[in-house]
DNA sequence: GGTTTTAAATTGATATATCAAATTTCAGGT
DNA sequence: ACCTGAAATTTGATATATCAATTTAAAACC
């Protein structure tokens, strides 16, 4: 049954959100950092026991998990992990094809009010560069993301971003650790900042699929290192 | 409680797969059908009766409904229909963006026996304009983007795409039972394929995300006048 | 000893029961 | 009549039990 035996922790008496969704995120994580190894078997039984929960939460979560596409059930066989290098690229890709996608219906649709919040968020983190450390610059580097998101309007492609990207937290913290990087990513911000505000959705979608691409490839490359 | 009552019949008691997948597959079709009307709430209880079937594998088709965006669950008060005109606009936005991507990503590892094979359906849907009905047009049609999607050795984004996709079987019939689409869809496919075979991934892109989205929009005028 | 057959164990799929939060109903008070 | 709050009801969340397909074990046979 593979080295699994001791990947996920009991669940602890007390949290936050639903228990499946608790699970979801265990299980989830466990899939990406590779704690759980692609091709490895999940038997409901064990996990849901190890999790010190029923199943009915934890087949809930793997049907999610299915529908992300890091787990793939054999049909009256049981359900196996699916995640590599080639999966984790195209993971990215996806997340580069939406966010470009937002980042075009933001430059057609793009208010004046957010025209202001995003010409002020370009030149804090400029001024950040200097200033802040990397945890603040990365609350900017998602605001800016977000300011776009709700410049775009589409509710149902930021969903869909968000639910099946890698990016986490912890993986912007990765990249953004280098000094290089947070240059690169205001240089970048800004290009696609000035596209939007100009409402030019060909340069916007362009510029926000090289940036996400770019900085990803980076990411990809220092998980694989690791 | 809204009209839903009878909006769902029970499983016959032989189904192909497993009941998950096909109550799921019931689900979403009676969303994206309308007849579950957005804001309606959808009782477990109820709908499992109603279904003839226990809550267990009713729970798992929501929970991926839920992921797909196409039903939102309210904390601790239930899971509520949301779709719409914009969300199936943005859904079609996801699948030009996620589409796109593949074509891109096709036109740099395409092989030359993908070429051969696209060359050749190229050929075949242009004299098919005179001579296959739209059946066997729409079949062509499948087989090209298949083509694309093999070339491009993107397994996850082509599960991706084939997911969140409102575009069943039944919607390209409605759109290319227009002569004057299917004319439009050959002189686009073969400037996609071109592209593809040119390897010139910039501008797949472009050609495919304005394939989808042109075809799209004709698609949800159509469906919003019925 | 090796192959086939059959019985036991495993396990995902489904059904049912229990629990607790949230809503509704309704009695009691002013 | 109109609040107020407690009891009953609803219902999603969770747990447990049952079922059937699959795999494994073992026994029977050649």
């Amino acid at each position: 049954m593979g080295g699994g035996d001791n990947a996920l922790l009991p669940v602890a008496p007390v949290f936050l959100k639903s228990l499946r969704d608790h699970v979801y995120g265990l299980v989830r994580d466990a899939i990406l950092s590779g704690r759980l190894k692609s091709g490895e078997k999940l038997n409901e039984r064990h996990l849901a026991g190890q999790l010190g929960i029923s199943t009915t939460p934890l087949k809930e979560a793997l049907r999610v998990l299915e529908a992300e596409g890091l787990v793939r059930p054999e049909p009256r066989r049981g359900i196996y992990v699916t995640f590599n290098a080639g999966q984790a690229e195209e993971m990215m890709l996806a997340r580069a094809a939406i966010e470009s996608m937002i980042a075009r219906q933001a430059a057609k649709r793009v208010k004046d009010e957010d025209v202001a919040v995003m010409r002020e968020l370009i030149v804090e983190m400029r001024t950040g560069l200097e200033t802040v450390d990397v945890l603040q610059f990365i609350a900017l580097n998602e605001r800016f993301h977000n300011v776009i998101h709700e410049a775009s309007g589409c509710g149902y492609l930021r969903r869909l971003q968000g639910g099946q990207s890698i990016y986490t937290h912890a993986a912007r913290l990765s990249v953004l650790s280098e000094e290089r990087e947070r240059f690169l990513a205001v240089e970048e911000h800004e290009a696609i900042a000035n596209a939007i505000v100009d409402r030019d959705p060909d340069l916007a979608e362009r510029l926000m699929r090289d940036h996400v691409i770019r900085s990803g490839e980076k990411h990809l490359v220092r998980v694989s290192q690791a």
